[in-house]
DNA sequence: TAGATTGTTAATCGATTAACAATC
DNA sequence: TAGATTGTTAATCGATTAACAATC
């Protein structure tokens, strides 16, 4: 397999459509046609093609994509067979949160572990999962090979807990605190930025109400 | 004010730009540059300048902006002066979490109630919000102008949700349910996508696995 | 003055959309 | 066959980055 380069957008598409495969009726028709599926997501449909055509090559003029194969093309691509592990630290309501979250191993992640700094926490279980010491963190994740890490403490912390996490081998973090976290070049952020989302909210209203005037 | 449009992505920035000066200290130098706002925040110099230059004019060559002339003018330009009054619906853990999130009026919004399906958590508090009964939520959005609605409920009762939402006359809808709403033109939905970050970090990892071997 | 910093114009880049030939 | 659907090439769009003159 070669680490082709898909555009990030494209990338951010292809849950949509693994999403949307898999709420079709079972015993529905055998085909799905790229139409179709613009269709349903309100996506341009050559935004669709495109997107398909570069994960999967079943596609046949006037048929469409055999759904199951399209569905199997696009989860193989995006590496949701082999389940992957990810550690969360944090457990407060945010980590809580996402503990709670069913979507994840859809998604083809499981989080194996959590971790706080508060020392009555420890043993006790967060919807199903372990809650240990934040002190255990960078042992479990090389001990497991946990390369995912997603950081739910208070901004304060968060820069300390990524370098844990870095020095015991993540690639990949899913920081949800409100800060800019240094990491080495080879080593992914993901930032969740509620600030932003909040501003384009703030500035659509604004403009609404403006122009209702 | 023009309903002047600046581009989605500096709007985005804008958040990071109020938090970096906010951070500042109140004892520190008057002025603050452009240029040490990029460093600071790890972006390119010109791109910040760009984006101060479209929310205000204090800017002097050799001096930059006064600090606090820049951050009064992004806060204004992003409305937070006038704090908003928002509605979450469903206090399951995400709702929660968002409830406890105490950067919200930061950010000019205030969370004035929230609303749940199951009666038994009518009257009770979270984090100091009040929980009502579904039943009251058009009412409460039309007695008190609510404009913005954040829904955390299941992606199955999320449409139903938005739909009296907007038939309160909400127009700007925060949409935390895994699922695309359907909406007039004139409301805004912002959806938070977990499945997209997640195959954004999935395939980084693929890769950074790949090309280790 | 010298040079750091501004704002702006032009070039580049990445993604979306339009146009269209190929094909089942 | 006719026409729906594919994949691809070209045009457009929006954002970032580079280059540079203006200025304090």
């Amino acid at each position: 397999m070669q680490p082709s380069s898909i555009p990030l957008q494209t990338l951010k598409r292809l849950p949509l459509y693994v999403k949307y495969l898999k709420s079709l009726p079972q015993n529905g028709a055998l085909n799905i046609s790229a139409t179709a599926i613009a269709e349903a997501l309100s996506l341009n449909s050559v935004q669709v093609r495109k997107d398909l055509a570069l994960v999967s090559s079943g596609g046949r003029p006037r048929i469409g994509y055999i759904t199951q194969d399209l569905l199997f093309d696009i989860e193989q691509y995006l590496g949701y067979g082999d389940t992957r592990s990810a550690v969360l630290v944090g457990t407060g309501n945010l980590g809580k949160a996402l503990l709670s979250y069913k979507g994840f191993s859809q998604y083809g992640l499981e989080i194996v572990a959590a971790f706080d700094t508060d020392p009555t926490l420890a043993g006790t279980f967060v919807h199903g999962t372990r809650v240990l010491n934040a002190q255990k963190l960078s042992d479990l994740c090389k001990r497991m090979n946990i390369r995912t890490g997603i950081i739910t403490v208070p901004e304060s912390a968060a820069q300390r807990v990524c370098d844990t996490l870095v020095e015991s081998g993540v690639l990949a973090i899913w920081n949800f605190a409100p800060t800019k976290l240094k990491v080495p070049q080879n080593v992914l952020v993901l930032n969740e930025n509620m600030a932003s989302s909040l501003a384009v909210l703030s500035k659509h209203l604004n403009e609404q109400l403006y122009e209702a005037k």
